[in-house]
RNA sequence: GCUGGUGUAGCUCAGUUGGCAGAGCAGCUGAUUUGUAAUCAGCAGGUCGGGGGUUCGAGUCCCUCCACCAGCUCCA
């Protein structure tokens, strides 16, 4: 007999290799309806695990995330399973849980229409509807192999031979006439998979590597109950109606032209006069806090960046001017201000005493990226960004990063989006030698450096190889889009290289050169995309103090305009944001139009507010506050505006 | 760059086996002087994304380029 330690503490016997599946019925068969899978002594595996020593163990449901791993996962071999059925010839690559669903990848010779998506979905449902039991079974590397090859597949003979070199199990999942190379686990049976839906199909590289193999990927997602298929499937329906790309040109933001080009967007005056508000305050803001605003040239000859290392990792992100082979002068649009604000900075010889010097410049850059790319305003070729290099002696890194992020977590307060964000340290990939400066030492450093910082902050950060500059690694703050993509709004980046590239030096006070430290960053990214998240946000009703039109009076008829003209001066004076719709129509057509453009505030204006001195006051978001005195609506809008309150 | 999808009036969309390019909204003109999300009538609006081809005839079929959308790769 063993001890079975369950969650809630209870000690229960049972004998000797028994089932994890078998002590869940007898605990309840509720649960074990509700299981996909458990944790034996911390570890997840399938629910048919034989239990044979002591141990502890907690039965996971859809509600645990591993739980739902599994569910999804098993998803995603009835999807492989209705594609072989299907399509014999296609073969199998990989197929996980995601974080709202599942793919599964194929290599197959036609790739998958909407038809042939619903056929098979319909294929699915018969494989669901026969409730086939999930049976694990494992194999030795070389028979595993030699069962792959007889089957055909290739890329699953490529993946043996990588767990196998780590020493690692080789597991197989069968359901009635498939099997899959697959660690698990996976809920007990296919007729578990009752709600879910195959979403989209795409192409998607071998491994996520460019050089390699475009396959299939069907995504989909999978529920425990229909009602919660449909609510999802309901509430990403209702994401993309705050899509940027869509309500931003709807709301006349921006626009794009084919004559202009990709990833070329046009502000339009709505998302001028918003970029110029968010810049406005950047610029302010920063310059309080000890910046020195600098105006740099859009462009430089190679040389400067061949000097900074951008031409050797950068150079096919850069727009070039020019023809290297037969122009005397080359010259790049800049994609980054570094090496010019260096520039200034190497103007002068600089002491100790100078440092930390903060510059700041609201910043174009051009960056060329590849045709499919391009995004609304979130994924763009020119942009303008509030770029910082704040150049420090080793002992101030600290304090000026912490300075940093007090003024961006001041910025994401005033915009509304404290809450939204994640932080990430971006680390550099030791293996990519091309993409990142080839100097392990000062990478190890500098990371290091950068890490001891954030953990004294306190901060909650997801670590990532592979992301940072190719000079440095980085903060970045995160962000999703309505369709859950994550962006990087913010970033903020440590470098100890540049400084070295472009000889950058300080007197210290022993007298001796030194090497700065530089951070590069933004502090409320490019202004763009954060248009574009602001919109998302905000479903395009920006907050009071970034609306374009702030208030529109709305006189109920011709001989209300005096007295509303009246109002209207008093409101401009005060720099408020107000329009009078003069036109001869009804209230009633005035406020829809007010309202589809998101205006935050509406005043009617008829008889009895021109007889007493009030306005009939309308928020866009609560309807009809009824009167107000007018100065008691202009002192009212004045503290929203300054307070930057968010509605 | 790659995979798939889309492109018809300012916007949303219809357009049958290839046979005279349509509707609603927006716009303009006129009437209506209006009380918290759409007043009525009339008018105008198009190189069917661009170019090429097949055909007596192309929005529709073929080729090609461009742009937009989703995903991959890449990135702020």
């Amino acid at each position: 007999m063993i001890k079975v330690t369950l969650k809630d503490g209870q000690v229960i016997e049972f004998e000797k290799g028994v089932s994890a599946a078998e002590v869940t019925k007898q605990i309840s068969m509720g649960l074990y309806r509700r299981a996909c899978a458990c944790k034996v002594d911390g570890r997840v595996t399938d629910l048919s695990s034989p239990l044979k020593d002591d141990c502890t163990l907690e039965i996971l449901t859809f509600e645990d995330d591993e739980g739902k791993d599994a569910f999804r996962h098993t998803a995603s071999h009835v999807l492989a399973n209705a594609v072989k059925r299907l399509y014999p010839d296609a073969k199998l690559a990989i197929g996980p849980a995601i974080e709202n669903g599942f793919y599964y990848d194929f290599d197959v010779t036609t790739p998958f229409t909407p038809e042939m998506l619903e056929e098979i979905e319909a294929e699915m449902r018969k494989i669901v509807k026969a409730a086939l039991p999930l049976e694990r079974f494992e194999l030795e590397a070389d028979e595993a192999i030699e069962l792959m090859r007889s089957e055909g597949e290739d890329y699953k003979i490529e993946l043996i031979e990588e767990h196998a070199a780590k020493g690692e199990k080789i597991s197989f999942f069968r359901q009635g006439d498939f099997f899959d190379l697959c660690a698990g686990p996976h809920v007990p049976d296919t007729g578990r998979i009752k709600a879910f839906k195959l979403t989209s199909a795409t192409g998607a590289y071998w491994r996520g590597d460019s050089s390699k193999k475009m396959l299939q990927r069907i995504y989909g997602t999978a529920f425990e109950k229909k009602a919660d298929l449909n609510e999802y499937l309901e509430a990403v329906e209702e994401a993309k109606k705050r899509d940027h790309n869509i309500i931003g040109r709807q709301l006349g933001y921006f626009m794009t032209s084919d004559l202009i080009g990709q990833g070329l967007p046009l502000l339009m005056p709505k998302g001028t006069k918003v970029l110029q508000l968010l810049q406005r305050f950047v610029e302010d803001e920063e310059e309080k806090r000890g910046y020195l605003l600098t105006k740099t040239p859009l462009m430089a000859k190679s040389d400067l960046f061949k000097l900074s290392g951008h031409w050797d990792h950068y150079k096919e992100g850069m727009f070039i001017l020019g023809d290297e082979e037969k122009d005397d002068e080359v010259f790049a649009l800049r994609p980054m201000t570094c090496p010019f604000q260096f520039t200034i900075y190497n103007s002068e010889l600089r002491s100790y005493r100078d440092l930390p010097i903060r510059y700041n410049e609201t910043s174009t850059l051009f960056r060329n990226e590849s045709s499919g790319e391009m995004h609304g305003l979130i994924r763009v070729r020119q942009f303008t960004i509030s770029e910082a290099h704040l150049i420090c002696t080793p002992d101030q890194i600290a304090q000026e990063f912490k300075g940093v992020l007090e003024l961006i977590d001041y910025i994401l307060g005033a915009l509304g989006l404290k809450e939204d964000i994640s932080y990430r340290f971006s680390k550099h990939d030791p293996n990519d030698k091309a993409k990142f400066i080839d100097d392990p030492e000062l990478w190890q450093t500098t990371e290091a450096i950068l890490k001891e910082i954030l953990d004294d902050i306190g901060l909650e950060y997801e670590e990532v190889e592979g992301e940072a500059a190719f000079y440095g690694p980085k903060l970045d703050i995160q962000m999703k889009n309505v369709h859950g993509k994550e962006d990087t709004l913010i970033t903020v980046q440590v470098d100890r290289h540049l400084a070295e590239r472009l000889d950058m030096s300080y007197i210290d006070a022993d007298g001796a050169k030194k090497r700065p430290f530089i951070i590069h960053r933004t502090s409320i990214g490019c202004y763009e995309r954060t248009l574009a998240i602001l919109i998302e946000k905000y479903a395009g009703a920006m907050p009071m103090w970034l609306a374009p039109e702030q208030v529109r009076i709305l006189p109920i008829s011709e001989k209300h305009h005096q007295h509303c003209l009246a109002i209207k001066d008093m409101l401009s004076n005060a720099g408020i944001r107000v329009h009078m719709d003069d036109r001869r129509e009804k209230i009633g057509y005035k406020i829809r139009e007010a309202q589809l453009e998101k205006l935050p505030y509406m005043l009617i204006v008829g008889d009895k507010e021109v007889e007493q001195g009030t306005v009939s006051v309308r928020k866009r978001n609560e309807g009809d506050l009824g009167d107000m005195r007018a100065e008691d609506f202009f002192t009212l809008a004045l503290r929203q505006i300054a307070e930057k309150t968010i509605f």
